[in-house]
DNA sequence: TAGCCTCAGCCGAACGTTCGGTATACCCTT
DNA sequence: AAGGGTATACCGAACGTTCGGCTGAGGCTA
């Protein structure tokens, strides 16, 4: 049984967290659709449905707080939802399939685009230094799991680059192109190409 | 002999558009690292060397009238440099790989973005469809080209869907991961792969 | 009553924009 | 050659608006 059913405490934080939490399911989208500086506290409170002083009651830190935590959501969100099925049981091919799947997911298959792309590309004094090391890291473990499928280390390390560069470009496509076809598209080509080169190897 | 060495007129206004084209330089980058809301007129007056009133005085329409230059400008240099390489006299192969080439140093080799995605993702208001319309005929145009190279219609469609997203992702993954890297490894990797396509097509 | 939460509304600062006005250069007249 | 007129380029200062941020009062729940 949960705490938050015998502890009115821990109930009442519980909760606080909830409403934060769908507070920035609501501001989330006003900056991944206009970035850092086009999204202002005007807008932010409208999409929220709360008077400026609101955010600031939630996030006292205002504009950069919001961001920040914004930023860590999304960072954990990418470890869990994509990158985290790399870590998981399934064999290799199975689990580098999961991934690109899920990066779609994270995008509701490319529907709109990735907070931290978004930052990293008009207001990267916003991202901190961790958040690029993440990607970093990401890129490693794309790297060792196509290791496991038989690629040699060189060819992984081109691979894992080449898997995330295509995703993140998919998206930028999709806007430069105004078809919102190229991450589907992609992510249907990425898995395909993944199968061959997975029975290549084991031949 | 020139016109301008004979027709004062000719010579006055020739210099007028030299020197626009040596502002909208110093205002690119500007645009370019920061987006359109996060460019400030105050910085794009220091950038320029200039009043923010003398901006006004070159362009009357203020910042929409500049980025519609810049735009305007943007299109031109891919137009020539990178995607004009494609009608050119050389083999298909060549082509292709002076295009990637010319995309590379379109942004100076990774250094910097290119306006236009910078402004799909942040402020897709500022395109006018025409841009992304133009980027429909860049991909048909590598398409087109890759069939010439020896690829089914299919097989080329994806190509040069996969080719514009690597470009345009590699610069965005540059900037996630803090390494500077990406464009020119993907660069290379895009042109091997093109020769062992060509080479396959040719057998 | 006590404690969150929300709101309307205000603040100084910065925004994009505009206004006079100055300096320079060129053209036409005398 | 001298002088007046026009156009161009630029600037400092200010415009009204919107920015991010803040205050104080009221409402709701407990």
């Amino acid at each position: 049984m949960s705490d938050a059913a015998v502890n009115p405490a821990k109930d009442r934080a519980n909760e606080r967290a909830k409403d934060r939490n769908s507070l920035l399911d609501a501001l989330l989208p006003v900056f991944r659709a206009r970035g850092f500086e086009g999204a202002s506290l005007a807008a932010l409170a409208h999409a929220s449905g709360r008077g400026k002083a609101s955010l600031y009651h939630h996030f006292p830190g205002g504009k950069s707080e919001i961001i920040a935590s914004l930023i860590r959501r999304c960072v954990a969100e990418l470890d869990q939802q994509v990158f985290g099925t790399l870590a998981s049981s399934p064999s290799p091919l199975v689990r580098l399939q999961r991934c690109i799947d899920g990066f779609a997911a994270y995008t509701d298959q490319g529907k709109h685009n990735c907070l931290l792309s978004t930052l990293a590309q008009t207001s990267p004094e916003q991202l901190e230094p961790a958040v690029q090391e993440r990607f970093q890291h990401w890129q490693a473990q794309l790297e060792q799991t196509l290791e496991e499928l038989g690629l040699r280390r060189k060819a992984a390390r081109h691979q894992a680059r080449s898997l995330l560069t295509q995703l993140y470009g998919a998206l930028v496509l999709d806007r430069l192109t105004n078809r919102q076809r190229n991450l589907r598209q992609t992510q249907k080509r990425l898995k395909k190409d993944l199968a061959k080169i997975a029975k290549r190897c084991s031949k």
